[in-house]
DNA sequence: TGTGAGCTTTGACACAGATCAACCAGAGGC
DNA sequence: GCCTCTGGTTGATCTGTGTCAAAGCTCACA
């Protein structure tokens, strides 16, 4: 693996700080943590962690998507969490891992091994004090998402996860002219139904009905482009189009 | 209205400690904390805060039961959580309420004003190392119910609603022969379907159904026996009947 | 004792989304 | 060129849950 010296998590450059553990870059344990990071790779479709696995670390998404999710015995899977680059993985102060964390695409982590974090982080207010602030977002994400899985129909469900992704993909791109705002998808349609609550088949075809009626324009079968994000957000039914999940 | 002296959750006698601010009674900020808290009220049906409005204060349930919940504009709402005694009101850092908090029967409250909380907080690690465990549960919790959302059937959703409510409800009894437990239903119909991304309706049958198969005994409309907690958890179709919620 | 309000139950019917099944498109591999 | 594999689309049908409507409890209060 070839580790990423400029898009990464660790202190000395925080290109991504809003997310990241040490967004106050002010202090010397920026240097502490940057002296025990290290970097992990994964390839697509590879597990990160097993739901009830120790897990020995915790760590940031440098690049590439991964998602967490729960699985019944029956097979029934719901994502409850999707890791874009800069969101936290790990649970200071417990040892077993609640979910399943699977790579989607390629994914690079910069980790911390536990118990250093741990160190640090009860030396350090600063740390500890983000950390409770990034839960709170969580928190606040996972909360949203359940009025989207409980209360929304599928077509604005959809229209939710678009604009979540649209608002949230670093791949996105803004035409300056038209403000139209276009992205890859990197779920597959699997991935978005079990992140929905939906089948597979009922995302392709909201999805299909969206390009109907021009919400959205598709190239291929994943690259998106919404003419007008306004006209998304009303599909999606969002009073709060709030930050929640910015 | 009358200052319970017992059943509270300031630090002296933390008799529900497990999910109380200060757990770890065992230095000097909980007499601090002790100063600084003050009680309220509110009746059944009254809103504690409503979602944007500002928040002054944190706090616990001490007895009674809150609802948090989240509302789209044309009306459709869905219940976020759950506050029964011990639980932890308001977010630390953050100015603005997230959600609609709703007195569902007559609440007790024991609050601190936020500044001086805060400021006890960024002096005594414990208080925030406690609340990023409490947040962390949270998580969890809003993630396990994001499963229940999204893949469980009705039958399954109203069985997982009563399995949560015999772990945590204060009010439960236990009979010592038969191992028969039985509580109190605080919630309504309506409520519960708010829980559970449901109509009453559909609540109303499968509560209906969950009696005529055994799964539960109905005294009146509201206090419920589960002869056997495991036909129960088997209903909630539940792997995870972990400790999630406990 | 009657009346009304709030909550709950039950029934009949409609419909969104699941299920089952067939087919399509692009990317390797040979 | 052909084959195969994976992911995606579309159609037909089924079904669980929503919707609409009526009626039953229970309790408070006149």
């Amino acid at each position: 693996m070839s580790v990423p010296q400029f898009q990464s998590i660790q202190c000395a450059d925080c290109p991504i700080r809003h997310r990241a553990v040490c967004a106050r870059c002010d202090s010397g344990e920026l240097e502490a943590l940057d002296a025990i990071k290290y970097y992990r790779s994964y390839e697509a479709g590879q597990p990160v962690i097993w739901s009830g696995d120790t897990m020995n670390f915790v760590g940031s998404v440098v690049s590439g998507i991964a998602t967490l999710t729960q699985t019944m015995e029956d097979g029934r899977t719901q994502m409850v969490g999707l890791l874009l680059p800069s969101d936290f993985v790990g649970r200071p102060g417990r040892d077993g891992a609640a979910y399943n964390v699977i790579a989607t695409t390629d994914v690079v982590m910069c980790c911390f091994r536990k118990k250093p974090f741990e160190d640090l982080m009860a030396k350090t207010p600063h740390i500890a004090h983000r950390l409770l602030e990034m839960t709170l977002d969580e928190l606040d994400a996972a909360r949203e998402w359940m009025l989207v899985l409980g209360r929304k129909t599928a077509r604005e469900k959809i229209a939710s996860l678009l604009a979540i992704i649209a608002r949230r993909d670093a791949s996105l791109s803004t035409d300056a002219v038209t403000g139209a705002v276009s992205f890859d998808l990197k779920l597959t349609r699997e991935a978005m139904a079990d992140y929905l609550g939906l089948t597979l088949e009922t995302v392709s075809r909201q999805i299909s009905a969206l390009k109907k009626a021009g919400v959205i324009v598709l190239e291929g079968k994943r690259h998106v482009t919404v003419p007008d994000m306004r006209r998304l957000i009303e599909e999606a039914g969002d009073d709060s189009d709030g930050g929640v999940f910015v």
